[in-house]
DNA sequence: ATAATTTTTTACGCATGAGTAGATTGCATG
DNA sequence: CATGCAATCTACTCATGCGTAAAAAATTAT
């Protein structure tokens, strides 16, 4: 009741006073409420789960966090198993826009295998590339895990797709693709573990150290 | 019953005819049967850890595929999260002792580097070092939770000096010292996710070749 | 043999947390 | 106005699995 009340009342108050602001919302504004709300739901678990773990975060938890209760996240979400699917699944997803947008990219192999990489550390340092990374296969449900696993060979295939492109123009050393892009991999991955959301660098400046250095390799040049 | 008498047997069969095999345990003998157990529990503790997760993992499970009964763990261990600080701390110990190996090698820092750094890459795909890479803090309990991180500062500390040592000595790069840590542990602690014990190349190998990739870097030389 | 000790078992208590049933409220629509 | 639908709550059920009490079996010592 007040939650709602104080909503339209701020509303009508709102100095910038955009075009008729009714206050009965249509078919569309309901939609995104309540995808705003699932939304909202899932950034809380997600957050919860890399701060405590899966098994550890119970769903009365995360109802408490959010000020609500247990059965509202069954309104939104069939049940934990597929909360959690759908927190990896938005951090996979993240990271395979990001190889499209790299093969997209202008410039040699090594340019968009770069390009790539950078972007794939920092969407692990995200809240939920840390859960893809934090996840271990078994936490989900045998459906779920198929699933879960199938977007992984899918972030691989595009990995070692970019790999072969750059050693294929030359741009770097030839290499044995799988190994290489295990190497990569983790190394990127690992930040999920240590870096804290509210660390002093942001995620952009350690994941293109990273990359450098994994670029240059140790030995002197 | 069965099993100790075919024990005895055998012992007398035995054509190496070893001096004076007594059917009579001595005081160490016992201590190392217990131990043998003890050990035997943690080994078949930390394999169903690795495969199917802790949280997934009751002890009752454990006792199952050792033929024995849950209460018979608690004879040998306190409870459960010990069962795992106790799989956890082997591992670790066995990267600790790999650090003090290196450091007493002869040649550059970076030969001791590159020394410790496949003897990490291997300890993490074998079935205690598996469980450290796999195990999120959370996990355990607040004071185990303790142990596992100072020891887990111990090695990055050891490597953090390696890695000094040899850009001291000219022998690697100049670089941070910090990120460098983390790329290069990261790169080596994932083959505990995707590595299986029985697969085609041995740890060793891997651990040579991702070491390999880490100094020279993907970019043509 | 018998007593003491160690090892192992059976059979429980108990807490936690996933998931659900059903009531309640508010809004929308015929 | 009544009926339906959406969102939310309270108050459960129920399975799982940790940890334990207490007895039984085996082993060692007296």
């Amino acid at each position: 009741m007040s939650r709602l009340h104080a909503h339209k009342f701020s509303v009508n108050l709102n100095r910038t006073m955009q075009p008729a602001p009714s206050p009965f919302p249509t078919q569309e504004e309901k939609r995104a409420a309540r995808e705003a709300k699932r939304a909202a739901v899932l950034r809380a678990a997600v957050q919860m789960f890399n701060e405590r773990g899966f098994h550890m975060t119970s769903l009365d938890d995360v109802a408490a966090r959010l000020g609500i209760s247990k059965p509202t996240i069954y309104h939104y979400l069939g049940n934990k198993d597929q909360v959690l699917l759908e927190c990896v699944s938005i951090g996979l997803g993240q990271l395979i826009e990001a190889a499209e947008q790299s093969r997209a990219r202008e410039g040699t192999g090594a340019d968009r295998l770069i390009a790539f990489l950078i972007r794939y550390g920092e969407v692990n340092m995200d809240d939920f590339g840390r859960c893809v990374i934090r996840t271990g296969d078994e936490a989900l449900a045998p459906e779920s895990r198929e699933r879960f696993r199938a977007l992984k060979r899918q972030i691989d295939t595009d990995l070692r797709g970019l790999i072969e492109a750059a050693v294929a123009d030359g741009s770097i050393a030839p290499c044995d693709i799988k190994l290489t892009a295990f190497t990569l991999a983790g190394a990127l991955n690992w930040p999920a573990r240590w870096h804290e959301p509210q660390g002093a660098l942001p995620g952009e400046v350690i994941a293109r150290h990273l990359v450098d250095i994994l670029a240059q390799g140790f030995l002197p040049r």
